[in-house]
DNA sequence: TTGGAATATTCCTGTCAAGGCATGTTTGCT
DNA sequence: AGCAAACATGCCTTGACAGGAATATTCCAA
């Protein structure tokens, strides 16, 4: 099952991240998502398609409900993705510290 | 300077994460990212705009060229954003690790 | 099996972004 | 000053997407 949809897409919209934040605490049905984010339910279902379209999220039918689940594992695309700008993170910290010392230099011009 | 473009929509364009992936190595020119990137020279520009936006990437004016650099700070928006989903994904190992277990069982149902 | 609750889908509209093309701007060179 | 290189910006068209309203679907209970 591969996703037709790329995280990157898909985290892409404030909405869905305010779904993914709530569902990182527990799995929730459309309705109480809906409630919690004070949304139209038509738009909650739509962006729960393109969310689960990306693979980020999971159903569990019950009934009549539908109770959507995060799927961590997905963000691990995200993760992995980052790796390669960590490193590069280090190099820039000295860079960094280099340019504070220069702030202490009253004749350093900032904006 | 508060960026006005926020991370997630910056790095949504595929094009643009890889002209990160380029600066990920080594500051670049337009020209240089223009040949790497196969694409016409405006495009490249209006993706280096966004991406300044964002605050994602930084300028060096060098004569009539301008060097982009990485500005890899920003993205630990991105890492601080994905810390909340780290602690999920030990839980959801447990549970593959269940899952495949279950595998094992030969009347077990899958889809 | 009829009704209602929970949710999905469709249609419509406005907005925004990407790509292509043409043009403006700055800089260095002569 | 004039020209060319290196970029940026503006305009246009097209496609994708978000939000709203209406409608369709699925399920359970009586």
């Amino acid at each position: 099952m591969v996703p037709t949809r790329d995280v990157f897409s898909a985290i892409a919209d404030p909405t869905r991240r305010q779904i993914l934040d709530l569902l990182c605490q527990r799995e929730m049905a459309v309705g109480e998502l809906v409630e919690s984010l004070g949304l139209a339910q038509p738009n909650v279902s739509k962006h729960l398609r393109t969310l689960g379209e990306a693979e980020l999220v999971q159903v569990r039918i019950d009934g009549p409900r539908r109770h959507y689940r995060l799927r961590a594992d997905r963000l691990r695309e995200l993760e992995e993705w980052l790796a390669p700008y960590r490193r590069v993170w280090a190099e820039r910290l000295d860079a960094l510290e280099r340019h504070l010392d220069q702030l202490d230099d009253p004749d350093h011009e900032e904006n």
